[in-house]
DNA sequence: GTCTATATGGAGATAGAC
DNA sequence: GTCTATCTCCATATAGAC
């Protein structure tokens, strides 16, 4: 086991409480809104503070991004452990769990395609190493539940890639939740139907037995 | 007819080029990356002329954005006058349109939720009475269609409205295109068929016929 | 209305004491 | 490493001549 000084330790719990803030404004207001005024006072330090931590903006979100790559990388985990599942069961898990995320207020939503953020990513390795993993993860159970006959094999298994993360940050989850009218469980079961079945979603509701 | 003198038709050209501009933008970077530099530059005038025109960075995006929703009435009013069509064919026609405009580099992404852009929307009556109207058309199609069982009748319409919206504008495309592997027409049917059939999209392909 | 030049403010980044 | 204070850049917006 690595020993860490007492130090070292605060260092780390402070350089997360960052990353919280980080995750939680990127989700909130996105990269270009988030200002580091606020990470700075949501954390609870000066402004500058944060430059011995981070060396820019940029790093800053690509180190939350990284963050919430390795969150889900987890969860992968925890979904390829889960014994009697097929691959579509796992990818509907998946996306179950970014809309959870979402709904946590820590699912950042997609950088736009020419943001600086977008550069400072893809020149990241650590990020664009986890970014491949789980999308070769992902990868394998697109193939494998369009081999089953659960997902459409006439679709490219990168779009239906692409499909699963712009649904994990879907606005409509949260207009819909902003109207106040349906419960949050609902919301998700109703974007997880509409990202599998689509609209017309002319799947057969189980008919209640009669007495 | 109204008589317009030769310069107020000038001045006329000139604010539909000044708007094609903003248009455009919005569609490459976002309100909050365009700059009104980028507009003036675009347009080939000076910036301060931008100011003589409107009043300010959002009353600009707001006159483009209705525009854009003056351009969706017209394909709703098109499409109305089909005559055999039902109404999931009109609300695949629009969701079509859509893409094609998004094709075209005409289309906004979608204000973020606390956006100054949004305020600003929020409270221009030209843009809320059009997006009201909007609305109700599209609205009514989603009834008829969940009464034929075109649509599933157990999602909200506003549920499925805001998934259309979001769809307008599914950045999906974009990055598939970016690919350069797929034709346009391809990418355009294959997000029509994961919006209205899903990811699963069972919908059994017309097999040729044996000679 | 269009231009050049300028005012104003906000946000990323830095300097230097402690 | 943390702070206060400051620098610098850039984008919105305005002033004023033509």
């Amino acid at each position: 086991m690595v020993k860490l000084s007492f130090k070292t330790q605060v260092l780390q719990v402070r350089e997360q409480a960052i990353l919280d803030a980080v995750v939680h404004l990127l989700a909130e207001k996105g990269y270009e809104l988030m200002t580091l005024d606020e990470v700075a006072a949501e954390v609870g330090i000066a402004k500058a503070s944060l430059y011995k931590h981070f060396d820019s903006k940029e790093a800053l979100a690509a180190a939350a991004m990284v963050q919430l790559l390795d969150a889900c990388h987890a969860e992968l985990q925890r979904l390829q452990a889960q014994p009697g599942a097929r691959a579509i069961d796992r990818l509907q898990g998946v996306v179950r769990w970014a809309l959870h995320t979402q709904l946590a207020g820590k699912m950042p939503t997609l950088p736009a395609q020419n943001s600086a953020l977008r550069s400072a990513l893809v020149a990241d390795r650590r990020y664009m190493t986890r970014l491949d993993e789980v999308s070769e993860h992902l990868g394998a159970w697109i193939v494998e539940a369009q081999r089953t006959g659960d997902l459409d094999p006439g679709l490219p298994v990168e779009l239906v890639l692409f499909t699963l993360f712009a649904r994990a940050c879907d606005p409509v989850l949260g207009v819909m939740r902003a109207t106040g009218r349906y419960a949050d469980e609902t919301l998700v079961e109703w974007l997880l139907r509409t990202c599998f079945h689509g609209l017309a979603a002319t799947v057969a509701e189980p008919s209640p037995v009669q007495p």
